[in-house]
DNA sequence: AGTAAGCTTGCACACTGACGCAAACATGCA
DNA sequence: TGCATGTTTGCGTCAGTGTGCAAGCTTACT
């Protein structure tokens, strides 16, 4: 099959290669609070978050809203203070259908070619 | 355990957190060029993955160039002509050891607090 | 009402990166 | 050697985005 045929069709892989959570994933604070909150194991609010990463108070509040905006992290509100928690159910499945849907194109040897 | 603190220690978690991957796939274009090469599964040459996205053809070299700098991709060259191909098996481990990093991060129902 | 804590938003700035074009480079063929 | 094919690289442009500061907003407490 030719490239330009292959763009055409719509693969199962195209359902997983979402463009947003990895440019959301792609960026060092980002990542970092990400690592920190998954350490945690719990909710955390913007404030604890800030503690852990080198940059402003706002900025790691826009960060947070952007990798909740991709589905990386669920937000909840209690009073004034706003708590941030990793997706890891919606997560770990999200990589293993990734995982498994690239697998699923490997070309397996011996195979009949197409 | 606060996120500063967690912040600091070395989970298991950032051994697959990376950002430079996920850089690599946070671009529509070169997530484009990936699908294509999957959904081919064999090994293209620039010039027919120029067919499957609608940018120059310096552009898509660029961003094949990246990805095998990423680790997405394996680079092969045959007389004039370069072929690169994904690396199935390196992604799908990857993705996969991420799931299980994130599914080991979570907090299990009626676990100890630390 | 007044004040403080927690967070979000507007603004300006610097930097990155995707893009197209043109030139250069490498290889194959006549 | 000359030319065509396939790819990379240099350069300028332009949009996007990460950042800090300051102001604004919401909630809690006195």
């Amino acid at each position: 099959m030719k490239p330009q045929e292959a763009s055409q069709c719509c693969g199962p892989i195209d359902e997983f290669l979402d463009a947003e959570l990895f440019k959301a994933l792609g960026e060092p604070t980002r990542l970092k609070l990400i690592s920190c909150l998954a350490k945690c194991g719990r909710a955390c609010s913007v404030t604890e978050l800030t503690e852990c990463c080198a940059v402003d108070f706002s900025v790691v509040s826009r960060h947070l809203g952007l990798l909740e905006k991709a589905g990386v992290l669920t937000v909840t509100k209690q009073g004034r203070t706003v708590f941030y928690e990793v997706r890891y159910k919606h997560l770990t499945e999200a990589f293993r259908a990734l995982a498994k849907a690239i697998e699923g194109c490997r070309p397996k040897r011996g195979a009949a070619k197409a």
